[in-house]
DNA sequence: GATAGCCGGGG
DNA sequence: GTGTACGGCTATC
C-alpha cells in the first residue's frame, strides 16, 4: 500500500504527472459525462490517501442487442440507419454474440453505437426487423454490470494521465473495508414564507446550516444576512452571498457526501429555483458535471457531479418499510423532528413552520431562535445519518448499486440490479422491462398470498408479534424456485401445491444468489457475535436480510424483468405449509395465535410470560433449516384488529390494526389520517378512538368519545380551525379541467378580492366546507372566508369515515353512533 | 364505475 | 435520459 499511496499522494490537482499512475481506494460513483463530443463514463473514486479522484474510462461504448426474425448479418445490420430530426443513427460497430435466455442457448448481435441517447432510438427502430434486448439500461448501470465492479469495497485502479483527464485504464479489487472516511457535509436551509407555502420566484434563503466532517475535522455554522450575535452564525452580504458561500464550503472542505432532509423535494431545488432567479450560478459539482434534480421512479434524485448526495427522508422511509429500523416501528410520520426523538433521548428544538417568516422579521430574540434551530436541524440530521446511513452503506456494497442509487431505490430495483449482474457474470441474457400493458395485465392477476388466518375482530390484550422473514428465501433456494428453471417436460422436479415444476438439474440465478446471501449472512453473524460493537457487521448483516428478503416480492412485482407468476405463487403455496406448521407448533407451547399470514404471527401470550414466549421461538428455530428464522418484532399490551379479509385483497386484513406496546408507544396502520387533507376533528377523533381502545381497553368509551363529536358537531360551535382541510393546488387556478372543493375555494377568493390569482397558485388552500351550496365544491369556502360548516358534511365524510374503520368491526353501526348523539342533545 | 387530483417530507 | 411512481382516498361526472 505505501508504494501506491505515496505514487497517488503526489498527484496534485495542479500537477502534471507523467505516465501511469496506481491508485487505491473505492468507487463512490459511476456516471458520465461528454468531453470533446465523445462520452467519456467518469467514476468517482475516493482514494485511501483521503483524496477523491475522476477517473474517466474512454474505451467503454453503449450497445444493445438484436435477434433478427429473419436472415441477417453484423454487415447488414451495420448498413441499416434510421433518423432523429435530420441526424442519421447508425451503428458503429456489430458483433455476433451467444447468450443463454432463460435457459437456452441464443444467437443475437451485439450492436454499438455513438452515444448512449441513440440506444433507444435505433433499437426502437430495429424492433420492426426482430427482438432488442438490454437496450433500456442506463449507461452508468451498464457500465458497473459490464465491469462488475462493487462501489464502496477497496480497488485498485491503473490509470495515465491525458491532456483532458486522467484515463482509467483497469481496476482489481483488493478488500472489503468497514468504516469509510468519507468528507460529509449535512445541511438545512430556512425560507421566507409569508404565504405560508414559499414561492421560489420571490421568496429568499434567509438562511443555510451546516455542519460537516472532513479529513478527520468538524466544523458547523449558519449562514444569513441579518446581524445575529451567536458565535456560529457567519453574517454574509445577501440571499446571493449566502449560496455562493455554501458552494464555497463545499469545495473547500471537498466535501464527498451532501445530506439533506426532504432536500431533494424541497432544500437543494428551492437552492437550484432561487439562484435561477437571482441569475446566479449555483453548481455543488466537483470536476465534472452540474446540479439538478432527476426523476427517479417514485422519487426525485439530486443529482451532483463528483459527489453523492443522500436525502436522508427517503432513507428513513426506505428503512422503515423494509423494516430495518426498530426505533421507527411505531412512527406514523416521518418528520425530522419524529425520527430524531425517536432515536435520541433529546428534543428537537421546534418552530411553527407557518411562522418562520415572522421570526425572520421579528425581535433580536427572534432570530437567535431562528439560528438556533436551524443549526439543530443540521445537527439532527447528522445524527439521524449516523444512525441509518450504515446500513445503506452495506446495501450499496452488497447489491452494487452505487450509494446515491440506493436511496432513491426500491428493494426491488436493488434486487433486480444484483440480477442483471450475475445475469452477465453467467452470460444470460438480462430479460426487457415490461410494457405498460403487460404491467396492468401482471397488476390485474395478483398472485394469490399465503393467507392463513384472519383475526376476529377486537381488542386484544398481552401479545407479542413475532416475524418469519427468512421464509421465502430459503423456499426458494431449497426449490430451486426461478423462471429459468420452470419446466413442463424434464425428469426430476420440484412440484409445487401448485403443480409448477421446478428442474432439479439446472441451478436457478435466484436460487445461486440466495444460498449465497444466506452463507454471507451466516459468516458476518458469527463475526458480529465477536465483535458487537462493530456498526459494519451489523448493518451488513441487516443489508443481506433486506436483500434476501426482497427476491420473493421481486418475483410478484409487476414491473419486474424477471416476473413470474408461477414461481411467486409458488413460492406462497410452500409457505402456506410453513406457517401451518409455525400456528401448530405455537399453540403446542400454549400461545393461541390469533392472526398470522405469509410471514407473521400474532399470539396471545395469556397468561405465558415473555420469556416463555422467546423460549418458544428458539425452541421452534432450533428445529428449522438453518436459513429459516423467526423473529419477535414486539411485545404488545393491547391491539384492536379491524382488518377483515376482503376478495379482492386476501391480504387487507393485516394491514389494519393499532397496538400499543409495552414501551408505551402505539403503532397504528392501515387506517392513519396523518395527513393535511383531512379535517383536524376527523384526525383527532380517529386518534381518541384509537387512544380510548388501546389505552383503556373499552369500545364503549370511544364510541362515546364519537357520540359527544356529533353532538358538538350538530350544535355549531366547532370552531373552524378544526374543520379547515389544507389541499394545494398544483398548478394555476386557471389550468384545471376538474371541479374540486379547493380550486372552488380558491376560485371564490379571487373573485371576492381576498386572495390574488399569484396568492393561491401553487398554495396551500385551507378551506371549510359551509352550508351554503349544492355540491361540496360550491359550499367550499378559505378557512378565513366562511361563517359557518356544514355539520353533515363533517359527520358524514371527515368524522364517520375516521372512526367506522375502527368501530364498524367491534359492532357498532354508524346510525347508532350518529342518532344517539342526536338523542344526547334532545 | 371510471377519472382527475392530492398526500407524503420540507418552509 | 439505454427515463417517466406507489397505494390510498375523495369528489366529480
Amino acid at each position: 500500500m505505501s508504494r501506491t499511496s505515496a505514487s497517488a499522494a503526489t498527484v496534485e490537482k495542479d500537477a502534471e504527472p507523467q505516465g501511469s499512475m496506481s491508485i487505491e481506494g473505492v468507487i463512490l460513483d459511476i456516471d458520465y459525462a461528454a468531453i470533446n463530443g465523445k462520452v467519456v463514463i467518469r467514476v468517482t473514486v475516493k482514494g485511501l490517501d483521503g483524496k477523491t479522484y475522476d477517473l474517466m474510462d474512454d474505451d467503454f461504448k453503449p450497445y444493445f442487442y438484436f435477434v433478427p426474425s429473419g436472415e441477417a448479418d453484423s454487415d447488414s445490420i451495420l448498413k441499416m440507419s434510421t433518423n432523429d430530426m435530420g441526424r442519421k443513427i447508425t451503428p458503429v460497430k456489430v458483433e455476433e454474440d451467444e447468450k443463454s435466455f432463460f435457459g437456452r442457448p441464443t444467437k443475437l448481435f451485439r450492436v454499438y453505437m455513438e452515444t448512449p441517447s441513440d440506444i433507444p432510438k435505433f433499437s426502437s427502430y430495429m424492433m420492426r426487423y426482430g427482438k432488442c434486448y438490454e437496450y433500456d439500461i442506463p449507461f452508468s448501470r451498464r457500465y458497473g454490470i459490464d465491469k462488475d465492479v462493487t462501489p464502496l469495497h477497496v480497488y485498485r485502479f491503473s490509470a495515465s494521465k491525458t491532456p483532458d483527464y486522467i484515463k482509467l485504464n483497469g481496476m482489481s479489487f483488493l478488500n472489503e473495508i468497514g468504516e469509510l472516511n468519507l468528507n460529509t457535509l449535512w445541511f438545512d436551509i430556512e425560507v421566507y414564507n409569508p404565504l405560508e407555502v414559499p414561492r421560489e420566484n420571490v421568496d429568499p434563503i434567509i438562511m443555510l446550516s451546516y455542519k460537516y466532517v472532513s479529513g478527520g475535522k468538524e466544523g458547523e455554522g449558519v449562514i444569513t444576512f441579518k446581524k445575529i450575535d451567536r458565535p456560529f452564525v457567519e453574517v454574509v452580504k445577501d440571499e446571493t452571498a449566502l449560496i455562493n458561500r455554501f458552494v464555497e464550503i463545499v469545495n473547500q472542505h471537498d466535501i464527498d457526501v451532501i445530506s439533506g432532509y426532504n432536500s431533494a423535494n424541497f432544500d437543494i431545488r428551492y437552492m437550484i429555483a432561487r439562484a435561477k432567479a437571482l441569475g446566479i450560478d449555483f453548481n455543488l459539482s466537483r470536476g465534472y458535471g452540474d446540479t439538478r434534480i432527476e426523476r427517479h421512479g417514485l422519487v426525485d434524485k439530486v443529482k451532483i457531479g463528483g459527489r453523492v448526495h443522500v436525502d436522508m427522508y427517503l432513507v428513513i422511509k426506505f428503512v422503515s418499510v423494509v423494516g430495518a429500523a426498530e426505533h421507527l416501528l411505531k412512527l406514523n410520520s416521518y418528520t425530522l423532528k419524529n425520527v430524531y426523538e425517536a432515536i435520541s433521548d433529546d428534543k428537537k428544538i421546534s418552530v411553527e413552520k407557518k411562522s418562520i417568516w415572522k421570526l425572520w422579521d421579528g425581535s433580536i430574540e427572534d432570530l437567535e431562535l431562528l439560528a438556533e434551530y436551524n443549526l439543530n436541524d443540521s445537527y439532527a440530521l447528522m445524527k439521524v445519518y449516523n444512525t441509518f446511513m450504515p446500513i445503506m452503506i452495506e446495501l450499496s456494497r452488497t447489491t452494487g448499486n452505487v450509494l446515491s442509487d440506493v436511496s432513491v431505490s426500491t428493494t426491488g430495483q436493488l434486487v433486480e440490479y444484483l440480477l442483471m449482474r450475475y445475469a452477465r457474470r453467467y452470460n444470460e441474457v438480462i430479460p426487457n422491462k415490461p410494457s405498460e400493458y403487460e404491467i396492468e395485465d401482471r397488476l390485474k392477476n395478483p398472485i394469490i398470498g399465503a393467507y392463513v388466518k384472519t383475526p376476529d375482530p377486537g381488542i386484544y390484550e398481552h401479545l407479542a408479534i413475532f416475524d418469519f422473514r427468512g421464509l421465502y428465501p430459503s423456499i426458494i433456494i431449497s426449490h430451486n424456485i426461478d423462471p429459468s428453471t420452470l419446466c413442463t417436460d424434464c425428469k426430476d422436479y420440484f412440484e409445487s401445491p401448485t403443480g409448477a415444476r421446478f428442474d432439479k438439474n439446472r441451478k436457478g440465478i435466484s436460487p445461486m444468489i440466495l444460498e449465497l446471501l444466506i452463507n454471507q449472512r451466516k459468516e458476518v453473524k458469527k463475526a458480529y457475535k465477536k465483535d458487537p460493537n462493530n456498526i459494519f457487521l451489523g448493518s451488513r448483516s441487516q443489508a443481506l436480510k433486506i436483500t434476501a428478503n426482497s427476491f420473493y416480492g421481486y418475483l410478484g412485482y409487476a414491473r419486474s424483468r424477471w416476473y413470474s407468476r408461477d414461481c411467486a405463487s409458488s413460492v406462497t403455496a410452500w409457505g402456506r405449509q410453513y406457517i401451518a406448521k409455525t400456528i401448530e407448533e405455537a399453540e403446542k407451547a400454549g400461545l393461541k395465535v390469533i392472526y398470522g399470514d405469509t410471514d407473521s404471527i400474532v399470539v396471545l401470550l395469556g397468561n405465558k410470560t415473555d420469556e416463555e414466549a422467546l423460549a418458544f421461538m428458539r425452541a421452534f428455530n432450533a428445529s428449522l433449516p438453518g436459513a429459516m428464522e423467526l423473529e419477535l418484532e414486539d411485545f404488545f399490551v393491547r391491539a384492536v384488529f379491524v382488518g377483515k379479509k376482503h376478495e379482492k385483497d386476501p391480504a387487507g386484513a393485516k394491514k389494519k390494526y393499532a397496538m400499543l406496546s409495552t414501551s408505551g408507544r402505539i403503532k397504528i396502520r392501515g387506517f392513519e389520517l396523518v395527513r393535511r387533507d383531512w379535517s383536524r376533528i376527523a384526525r383527532d377523533t380517529q386518534r381518541n378512538v384509537l387512544e380510548a381502545i388501546l389505552k383503556e381497553g373499552s369500545a364503549e368509551k370511544a364510541a362515546n368519545i364519537v357520540k359527544e363529536v356529533v353532538q358538538r358537531l350538530r350544535s355549531g360551535t366547532v370552531p373552524l380551525g378544526e374543520l379547515a382541510i389544507s389541499t394545494q393546488l398544483r398548478k394555476s387556478i386557471d389550468k384545471y379541467d376538474s371541479k374540486s372543493p379547493e380550486l372552488s375555494a380558491a376560485k371564490k377568493a379571487v373573485e371576492a378580492g381576498v386572495k390574488s390569482k399569484d396568492e393561491v397558485e401553487h398554495a396551500v388552500i385551507s378551506y371549510v366546507i359551509t352550508s351554503h351550496g349544492g355540491s361540496v365544491s360550491d359550499k367550499a369556502e378559505l378557512e378565513e372566508m366562511a361563517k359557518d360548516y356544514d355539520a353533515d358534511y363533517y359527520i358524514n365524510s371527515q368524522v364517520m369515515p375516521a372512526v367506522m374503520k375502527i368501530l364498524k368491526e367491534l359492532n357498532y353501526n354508524e346510525d347508532e353512533l350518529k342518532n344517539l348523539g342526536k338523542q344526547k342533545k334532545l
